[in-house]
RNA sequence: UGCCCGAUGGUGUAACGGUAGCACAGCAGAUUCUGAAUCUGCUUGUCAUGGUUCAAAUCCAUGUCGGGCAACCA
């Protein structure tokens, strides 16, 4: 294995010096940051941006990082995305960042996470070691989830009511639209708002009990129908939902929102920092007025908002990402095209890549778009680094060394990885017969082509110069094989290995090559902003997103060892598909192409 | 047009009242048994107008532009 990089130096960012700001006040003693996604979809790498920042900050500050399913919807939500969310996580953290994740004893709920005298976090009341990095092995572990805190969130509700800060609401939702006013109108008060505690509490006690059908009343926060903020405007706290729950079943008709089970959520962990995106700016006054009006013991958790991800050439909400899938624009959602973080992984992205991707593009409050070239840079030179090199060919083109006597088979040797020494060398069969791309001969070709011509020579990589002395080509004019002589003497080692010729190219050969399907993996969109003006992002998928070749690869490749990338030298970087690949059918994945100096030359012409 | 937020090269980001830097992209060259990698060099920027100050990307005011907010979604 080759070393790691140098440690980089840790980021540095607005929301970590607001975290450092808070521990040299004495504010927090500890740091307690958390990743809450709804299980909903698939985490995408935008989720790796807030993934690595929440994770990033609990490992920088010596904390923890909760992965808590955000899970109050039961209507939306699904165990499989649950699983999916579990494993993302898991693999983008793996060996980064696992000792600061932040997870449970299985079937432990209602519990308050606190920190134990000897610095260790514990559910209380239970005394359960939960980080899983310290759990004692064997022991159970889960996240933390939202609709284990339907107790508790439901007591909270009730002192809200208590203390005539939440009230039963009766209008329906068009009704309650209609009450609510616009952004420059204020809204009406809600004829039931006063409703006395007593008749509150006892109409919530009936929601709970079921008997009131769907969206028949709500429980609303008592604010300010004239607030400028219209999410302070009276909010919704609790829905009635006669629906089967992924995790609760059906123990619950009642089911509170984001903007009163978040920040609850939060306190009940111990949360210091809450990380979230943009849109959410607009609900921290809710945030704070929620807790506020708890009176819940400081410290509390702070809302802290960023940027989220906007990348060049894909599209990124769930929504979008779950349309591709079920119109089968796509072949899933881990479809190695996906921006999701399986997807990513199945195309041969390593976390490690994810990971600095993340760390590059920085945290702020400034809604912009990253180049996907900064990814695709990151991705190479991950892979660049750790690659074993391997000849293989994508679009034979058969040559015939007319001075190699057919049935002698010369080994050459080839490097493993020229950045790396130790990683050794393997031998190459080389015979008369060899197949070379067809991108690396052109009959007619202009002055800066490198590659083979007639008359013309090249250098195998790691074999010999070879010369083309004759172009065949079937009755419509095609060129099926060229003829050619071996300067044997050029050999790698041999006495004139020192002469130079301006292109090196890959080969294999023709009697040891074995068959192997290809996908060539390119950007999904072929615009920038697939849905710039509007339009439908669908109208502009890359029809070339996948190219799949019938290949021929060096025998070495027939034994893959799993979990390594290879670069097939001057081509890109690929990996067998993890999903289908097998040994009788190898099926390699290009992960990212290598820079084309000579591509982009010819595209200016 | 109510509230909130933002604005630094083509893109993303740093500079926390004191030399506008880094990365990607681009361009030119060196090197190369990968037209890769590596190495050199170069182009390009503080939204505008006022103000405070010895000194402003940074503080203040106004404007401009961009984003967000009116689900019983998160």
């Amino acid at each position: 294995m080759p070393t790691a990089a140098p440690a980089a130096p840790e980021p540095s960012d607005f929301i970590r010096d607001i975290v450092a700001a808070d521990i040299a006040s004495g504010k927090h003693t500890r740091i307690h940051t958390r990743f809450p996604p709804e299980p909903n979809g698939y985490l995408h790498i935008g989720h790796a941006k807030s993934i690595c920042l929440n994770f990033g900050i609990a490992r920088q500050f010596g904390g923890i990082c909760n992965l808590r399913m955000d899970d109050t919807n039961p209507t939306k939500e699904d165990t499989e995305y649950v699983d999916s969310i579990r494993r993302d996580v898991d693999w983008l953290i793996g060996g980064w960042a696992t000792d600061t994740l932040g997870l449970k004893r299985v079937g432990a709920d209602d519990g308050r996470v606190v920190v134990a005298d000897d610095g260790r976090v514990v559910v209380a009341g239970d005394g359960r070691v939960v980080v899983a990095g310290d759990a004692e092995p064997g022991t159970a572990l889960e996240p933390f989830y939202a609709s284990d805190y339907s107790g508790r969130l439901y007591s909270a509700a009730v002192r809200l009511i208590e203390a005539g800060k939440a009230f039963v609401c009766d209008l329906s939702a068009e009704q309650m639209n209609e009450f609510r006013g616009t952004p420059t109108l204020p809204g009406k008060d809600s004829p039931f708002r006063g409703r006395t505690a007593a008749e509150n509490l006892d109409l919530f006690a009936r929601m709970r009990a079921g008997e009131f059908p769907d969206g028949a009343r709500t429980l609303r926060a008592k604010i300010d129908m004239a607030s400028p903020n219209v999410h302070l405007r009276d909010p919704a706290l609790y829905r009635i939902r006669h629906a089967e729950h992924h995790r609760t079943g059906s123990k619950w008709c009642i089911y509170p929102m984001y903007d009163f089970a978040h920040p609850l959520s939060d306190q009940f962990e111990g949360i210091t920092h809450s990380v979230c995106t943009l849109e959410f700016e607009v609900h921290r006054p809710l945030y704070d007025w929620l807790l506020a009006a708890l009176d819940l013991p400081a410290p509390l958790p702070r809302q802290i908002e960023f940027a989220r991800l906007n990348l060049g050439y894909t599209v990124m909400s769930k929504r979008k990402l779950l349309q591709l899938v079920e119109e089968d624009l796509v072949t899933g959602w881990d479809d190695p095209r996906m921006p999701t973080i399986s997807g990513l992984r199945r195309r041969g992205v390593p976390a490690q890549a994810l990971r600095t991707f993340a760390t590059a593009i920085g945290v702020t409050k400034f809604n912009g778009l990253t180049d996907v070239a900064v990814l695709e840079h990151i991705v190479r030179t991950e892979l660049n680094t750790v690659a074993l090199r391997r000849l293989a060919v994508l679009s034979p083109l058969k040559v015939v060394l007319t001075n190699i006597p057919a049935g002698e088979v010369i080994e050459v040797e080839a490097v493993e990885n020229p950045g790396d020494p130790s990683a050794g060398t393997r031998k190459v069969p080389f015979t008369r017969e060899v197949y070379i791309d067809r991108d690396d001969f052109m009959e007619v070709a202009p002055p800066k082509y490198f590659r083979l011509r007639p008359g013309g020579e090249v250098r195998l990589k790691y074999a010999c110069i070879i010369r083309c002395d004759e172009v065949v080509k079937d009755a419509a004019g095609e060129v099926v094989e060229l003829r050619g002589t071996a300067l044997l003497d050029t050999r790698s080692g041999g006495p004139d290995s020192g002469k130079k010729v301006k292109g090196t190219i890959h080969w294999v050969s023709a009697s040891h090559a074995i068959d192997a399907e290809v996908r060539l993996y390119d950007r999904l969109f072929t615009e920038e902003l697939p849905e710039k003006d509007g339009r439908d992002f669908r109208t502009v998928l890359n029809p070339r997103s996948c190219v799949v070749v019938q290949a021929k690869l060096e025998p070495a490749l027939a034994r893959t060892v799993p979990d390594t990338r290879y670069q097939f030298e001057r081509l890109g970087y690929f990996w067998p598909d993890p999903k289908d690949s097998t040994a009788d059918r190898p099926v390699f994945a290009r992960t990212i192409s290598l820079k084309d100096a000579w591509a982009k030359e010819t595209a200016k012409a």
